[in-house]
Parts: C-alpha cells; structure tokens; sequence
DNA sequence: AGTCTTAACTTGAAGCTTCAACTCATCCTA
DNA sequence: TAGGATGAGTTGAAGCTTCAAGTTAAGACT
C-alpha cells in the first residue's frame, strides 16, 4: 500500500491530527473516568445497558448489541457476563432461533441506568456541547460520519 | 453536579454524539489494527517512538513523554519497559536531575520508526484526510481543541 | 438422513491499562 | 540541617480487551 515517496501532513493536517489524536484519548478517559468514580461503572458497559433500555421490551440480541456498540461479540460477551454478575441484565437463547442469544435489562438494570444518565450526560454536555456552537456540531457529524463510513467500508471490503 | 431534570440532547446533538462516541471506538482500533498487522506494534507504543524520533537528540524526560501522549506515567513506564525489552529505547537517571528520567531511542528504535511510519501515515491519510475537504480539516482542529482543552481544564480545576 | 459450511456466540489465556502503594531525589522551612 | 512535603518514576495486582480456539445451531448439498 504504501510508496517510496509518502505524501506527509502539511501543518492544518498535522495540527487537526495531533487534535484528533488527543481527543480520541482524552474523552473516552474523561467519561470512562466520570462513570468510575459517581457510578462505579465503566463507559462501555454503561453505553450497553443505555442500548438496552431504549429496545424494545429493553431486550436486544447479542449481535444487535455488538453492532451498535461497535465492539467484537467477544468484548460484549465478556462485558455482558460483567452486567449479568452484577444482576443488571439476564441473557437467554432466542426461542425462535436457537443461536441467537436475547439480553434482557432487569430492573435493576434498568434502575441503574436512570441513575446514572443525568451525570453522564451532564459530562457529556460539559464536555462536549456547551464547547461547540450549532454549527460545530453539525460539522462534527458530518466528519465523524465521513471517517466511520470509510472505517466500515475498509475492513468489509 | 446532576440536576433534577437535565437537558437530553436534541436531534442534531444526539447524531452528533453517536458519530463522536463510534469514532472514538473506531479511529484508534483501525490504527492499532494496520500496525500491528503490518508492523507488529500497537498503536500507543508507536506514538512513542514517533515522539522520540522527532525530539532533541532523539530523547525526552518519561515526563515530558507522558504530556505528550496524554497518558499516566504508570502506562508509559510500563510502555517503555516493553519497548525497552525490545531494544528501541533505553533509559538513564537524568544526570542534571537525579528523579528524571531520560528515555532515548536506540539506532534499532529509530529503524523500526522509519520502516513502519509510511505504512501508519498512508492508514491515517485514507481514513481521515482523504475524506475531508479543507475546510473540514480546519473545523476538526478547531473542535477537537475545544473539547480536549475543557478536559485539560476540568482535571486541573 | 448424513455431512459440510456458516452463523452466533462463549471461553481461557495473553497482553495492555489502571490503580494503589512504594521508592528515591529534591525542595522548603523552621 | 533535620524533617516534612512534593515531584518523578516504578512496580504488582486487578480489571478489561483481544485473540485464537471451541461449542452449538441452522442451512445447504448429496
């Protein structure tokens, strides 16, 4: 793929890339760390239970899951057998196809998701959208859309 | 911090926050992906070394290194250890400043550098640049700033 | 029916990150 | 100048993610 002769970043592209580079570090550290400390729940396990509870009958299968939280069946697996531990969510095989397997919120589940979404999302207002004004925002989807849409494409082609 | 009714986020905030949330998984999973593929580093570990190349005498204080890469100085050291087990950085005490510690890239680091930097600039190139105009380019830096420096803020407040 | 392939997971081990505890050096202050 | 505080870094254990291998179920072919 690559030339003898690679086409470097000019200094508008090295600056957003350093930017890029350090938000992709940086806010998943920031949430990660918020849920940790007021919630005693990590991001990602988090964003599951938040899936969840917007389905419906709060129930999803594993591989809806693994889609919409972007992660291998193996990290939700590993991260639903966590939830499930804690008594936030039940999982069982789909009767109407055995080898897909439904997650279920509990209740508890569901509790703690309504407990925990209003300081998640003041982090996330904070941190994010009180910084941007409309029209950044609207920028932001559009180059976040851009940037996934190639990642997908790449790694199914 | 959490008040009784927060304010969720509208339409336009919400697919923003969901392109931000997918490129933040995806971005440096796609990275770490093509070098470790193509050149058996993770993503993080090369950032290091790329530091170093760049820097004075190809050496930089574990200090220095850790602001530059936004990590703690626990995951650096351990880092570093593992980039110094494979012969492409030693350390030495500081002999100006006997707690710092100098972290410098060997003949082999900067090799393995050179070998491996047009293969990860040709992934960032397609999947970030080659998508965005110009103007784009400059926005990115301009949120991406915003965002990471209410972080930088917020931690130290 | 019997075998082959693919799909949807699950599991255990290895690797990486985080966290808390610790060391050692330097600075400050009385 | 002794004693405490702070700064820089390391370490080991615990937790999370990834990777490779294994399991079970559903189609497909013969």
């Amino acid at each position: 793929m690559s030339t003898d002769d690679p086409r470097w970043l000019d200094e508008d592209e090295r600056r957003a890339w350093l930017g890029l580079a350090h938000l992709s570090i940086q806010l998943p550290a920031a949430l990660d760390a918020q849920l940790r400390r007021d919630a005693d729940i990590g991001h990602f396990d988090y964003m599951l239970m938040a899936w969840l509870s917007e389905a419906e009958g709060r129930t999803l299968a594993m591989s809806e899951m693994a889609e919409l939280s972007r992660s291998s069946l193996s990290r939700l697996s590993h991260a639903m057998k966590r939830l499930e531990a804690r008594g936030w969510v039940t999982r069982c095989p789909d009767p109407s196809n055995g080898r897909v397997t439904l997650a279920t919120l509990t209740e508890a589940g569901y509790a703690k998701v309504v407990e925990s979404a209003p300081g998640h999302l003041d982090a996330v207002r904070s941190l994010v959208f009180d910084q941007l004004s409309e029209a950044e925002v609207t920028q932001l989807e559009a180059i976040a859309g851009k940037i996934c849409g190639t990642i997908t494409h790449q790694s199914t082609t």
